[in-house]
DNA sequence: GGGACGATTGAA
DNA sequence: TCAATCGTCCCA
């Protein structure tokens, strides 16, 4: 007999992620990431704010300027962890979207009680040693549907000046409304 | 081998 | 406003 409380906690795996980033970045929001520290306690987080990077097009994206050995798991299909180092001290943490070959990603970049996505991964104990792992096999870090819907705000996204006026101000960052949680 | 740069953060 | 800090990528 399965245990009421486990009825409505859907894992997002493989199937889920394998929609765009653009798509599926604000149907993350409200999703709740849990994680399994190194002392053994878990806890779990809502996720509250992201980023969609899109395809080769996406001047802003890292893979707009081709595979190389950084970013050649953004080019697999949906659900396998992208982290790398930003600034020479801060981990980013992003899920690969899409299908083989289309390299698409979100960016983690806020969850209850922890704005900013070095922040998160920080305290998440997020680094290196995650990318290039699939979410359908990892045991102490899962992501759990969103329970309702969300509403949500976008607008530019954070940090990517470089990539020109139309890429940088493109509103690819979604946000949960304040009053949601 | 060298140099530029960054999907950020925290302190001045 | 600005330094920290180092992996990645490009050029030679």
């Amino acid at each position: 007999m399965m245990h009421m409380s486990k009825q409505n906690q859907i894992r997002l795996d493989a199937e889920f992620f394998s929609g765009t980033a653009l798509d599926m970045a604000p149907k993350l929001l409200g999703s709740k990431i849990f994680r399994r520290f190194l002392d053994g306690s878990v806890k779990s987080f809502t996720i509250t704010e992201v980023e969609a990077y899109m395809g080769e097009n996406d001047k802003a994206n890292h893979a707009s300027k081709g595979k190389t050995p950084r970013t050649q798991v953004m080019f697999k299909a949906g659900g396998y962890i992208y982290v790398y180092l930003v600034y020479g001290m801060h981990w980013m943490f992003n899920i690969v979207t899409g299908g083989e070959g289309s390299p698409e990603a979100i960016l983690l970049r806020g969850v209850s009680g922890c704005s900013g996505p070095g922040r998160l991964t920080r305290m998440l104990e997020i680094d290196s040693r995650l990318n290039g792992m699939h979410l359908n096999d990892l045991k102490d870090l899962w992501i759990e549907k969103a329970q309702q819907n969300i509403s949500y705000s976008a607008g530019p996204r954070i940090g990517v000046d470089y990539a020109g006026e139309y890429w940088s101000k493109i509103p690819w960052r979604f946000w949960i409304n304040p009053q949601e949680y």
